[in-house]
DNA sequence: TTTCTATTTAGAATAGTTCTAATTATTACT
DNA sequence: AGTAATAATTAGAACTATTCTAAATAGAAA
């Protein structure tokens, strides 16, 4: 079984959990970010999906990530006010934002980090999630796209 | 000396730091921002600013809460897509964003825990900041405004 | 089939913010 | 003081990312 099939299953399982149906557009757009996993914007996904399905509208790039989101097989991540970046990656981990490039990395996360943060929380705050952001610049070449 | 006479006096001298002047408008702003510490939107310190200086306009508040950004007296936060909100909060902080109220808290951080979160980065990777967002509920009332 | 609901679509609408060009205020020189 | 140069403010237009709307299409259920 080839991986683009694996992964079409697999997302139609995570949409059929919601009651959502698995559409030629949501595994265009899934795979698009599996593929390339350099953080793009909706404007980036479009671009990227017309090229395998070209009748797809920006509409519909947005109403999928959203979907996708919705899944929990994609987060969602922002910049200040730049446009919304897309992020297949599950594991647990922060964003690096190269100031320079503009790039973003992702950075795992040892889960007793994820403790250690969470425990400065005084009594009577439940977070439900934390996000770590760091901001700089890359001093060198790394591995992990753009 | 009175309080805001402090800060007026301490806000001219970081302005002056960056080559600015001081003035009415950005006074206002600033102490509308440090008056009441409830993260407000720009829309909000607009409305805040106007009972003490009628006639300033929206144009001239988003030019001097970034002004005041710039001169390391302000902090900008964003959640998802809302609306930017100010925070004069200088001391390391993280912000807990409360999904049920939509009021942001900030959280201390204690020193040596940046640090620690700091740590996780590769070689190669020179942060600047760090920044940390809790979302979940506030399950009773706390004292830090919202 | 027909019916019902989900999804997609194009384009309009929205919201927050930034830009533009003109006015006003402040400083630096003379 | 008077003038030139610069900084800041202003109103409103423009911009951008995103969401909304209403119509069309596709798919599942009966």
């Amino acid at each position: 079984m080839s991986t683009a099939t694996h992964n079409a299953e697999a997302l139609a399982q995570k949409l059929a959990d919601s009651g959502l149906r698995s559409t030629p557009q949501r595994e265009v757009v899934y795979d698009v970010l599996l593929k390339k996993r350099d953080h793009p914007t909706a404007d980036e996904v479009f671009a990227r999906v017309k090229s395998g399905l070209p009748s797809i509208s920006l509409a519909t790039v947005y109403n999928c990530l959203e979907t996708l989101v919705q899944c929990d097989l994609v987060r969602a991540v922002n910049f200040e006010r730049s446009p919304t970046r897309y992020c297949p990656n599950l594991r647990p981990h922060a964003h690096f934002h190269d100031e320079q490039t503009g790039k973003t990395h992702d950075i795992d996360l040892p889960p007793e980090l994820l403790e250690k943060v969470s425990s400065v929380l005084p009594v009577g705050y439940d977070a439900k999630s934390v996000e770590i952001i760091f901001r700089g610049k890359a001093t060198k070449a790394v591995a992990s796209g753009g």
